[in-house]
DNA sequence: TGCTCCTTTTTTGCATACAATATGCGATAT
DNA sequence: ATATCGCATATTGTATGCAAAAAAGGAGCA
């Protein structure tokens, strides 16, 4: 009789968790797009009553959000005087930078050492990816990319709090990118410097690694800096 | 007339109720407190109704603290599940200490450069304080000494989000001090090793106060773990 | 005109009611 | 005996009302 007597017949298909998202979390979700793209602008005041009306949603619901996000230093709460969108001084950028770059070459190291191969492959296929979007001067593509380089080398450090405030500060500079301009030359000069990385990272040398993603921030830190007040 | 018209005459409080100022702040610090010195244990199931009638507050500002640890890394919302303390298993505690180890170094290699005379001075008096707390073995007085000092060593760095992110990373570890048992041999060299540091930070030798801080992270890691499951 | 003080309006903080979801337990069927 | 279903209960998520604090506006005065 041919029975299928396996004791676990049917483990393997994972049919993947249903949208179990809850309100709170998909507001503080859209007050992120808002933010980081530039319709709610740094320094601008947020409003509960508006904002509920906006998004079709009670005060609850919105205010929990915004604790969420208060948290991620995305906005900033004033008691009794409402959240108003996090902007970042001049001398923010350049702390959040020069933590950023200490964080990143930790990343570089550790993904050095730890990355799997199908990782590596994986970015060098991003990296192709955003050498073309430079080609053909898609900046939006590029910025995509660019961030997904980064996020992926935080995920390969396999390091799950790094990966955490790696995030987070991440999603706070991201609304920089809508200011400020990159020229040709630096554009050239960041694209250069990523096929190192990706190079030094398939050659799994740590140390070179670590240094040229500390020389990549410094990059972007004088060119996010050139641009601000 | 100083008659208590209270009409509930408050049967021992046994978690204490909090102050009333800026409630849901309020109610965050008390459950960190809580937290932190182990009342509420990790993987402890935070009942809103319960929490609720022991801080004698309602569930909103109970929540919204709930929202602030959460993103603190302190408690874990479940949705529709509640909230647990946050509970690090070995490997929480080894990526943990793994970006400890950067971030202290980071600060240590700042504040050696930027650190005014009077805060090198301060810290020298902490360092003396501790080693008497550690001469007469006075555990609880030794650890409050310790967090300074790194926490002072954290502001000299002068970079408000290393200090923000080293204080949440800090938070989280502190509920382990009260688990793992400091033998005389491990704490003889935790003192000497903070000693070198002092020395560094008064010297300014900037790369050295990084190692040491590196290396005396590594120390404490070895420490912890061994007392882990 | 420029200022202060007071009233009105708006906005935030807290409490509570109601709705949605999860959990526990017993009945029932295989 | 085990597994599953359905109901009762408990817990979480959301909406709304009310009170306190802050901003806005206006009258009175120098």
């Amino acid at each position: 009789m041919p029975l299928d007597l396996d004791p676990t017949p049917l483990p393997p298909p994972d049919v993947g968790a249903v949208d179990r998202r809850v309100l709170h979390e998909a507001v503080a979700d859209r007050l992120r797009e808002l933010i980081i793209d530039g319709t709610l602008a740094p320094g601008a005041h947020l409003n509960e009553r508006v904002l509920c009306e906006q998004l079709r949603v009670s005060r609850t619901p919105l205010r929990e959000a915004f604790r969420t996000l208060a948290g991620e230093g995305v906005i900033e709460l004033l008691p009794n005087r409402g959240a108003v969108v996090a902007s970042l001084s001049r001398s923010d950028v350049e702390h959040a930078f020069e933590l950023m770059r200490t964080l990143e070459g930790m990343a570089g190291e550790l993904a050095a050492r730890r990355a799997s191969e199908e990782e590596i492959t994986a970015i060098r296929r991003l990296q192709a990816d955003m050498k073309r979007a430079h080609a053909r001067r898609d900046l939006q593509a590029y910025y995509r990319l660019n961030r997904d380089i980064h996020s992926a080398l935080a995920r390969c450090a396999r390091n799950p709090e790094l990966q955490s405030v790696h995030e987070r500060l991440n999603a706070r500079l991201q609304a920089l990118r809508f200011r400020s301009n990159l020229n040709r030359d630096k554009w050239d000069a960041a694209v250069l410097e990523h096929e190192a990385m990706v190079e030094a990272l398939e050659r799994r040398d740590a140390r070179r690694l670590g240094s040229l993603l500390r020389a990549h921030l410094d990059s972007k830190r004088e060119a996010v800096l050139k641009d601000l007040p």
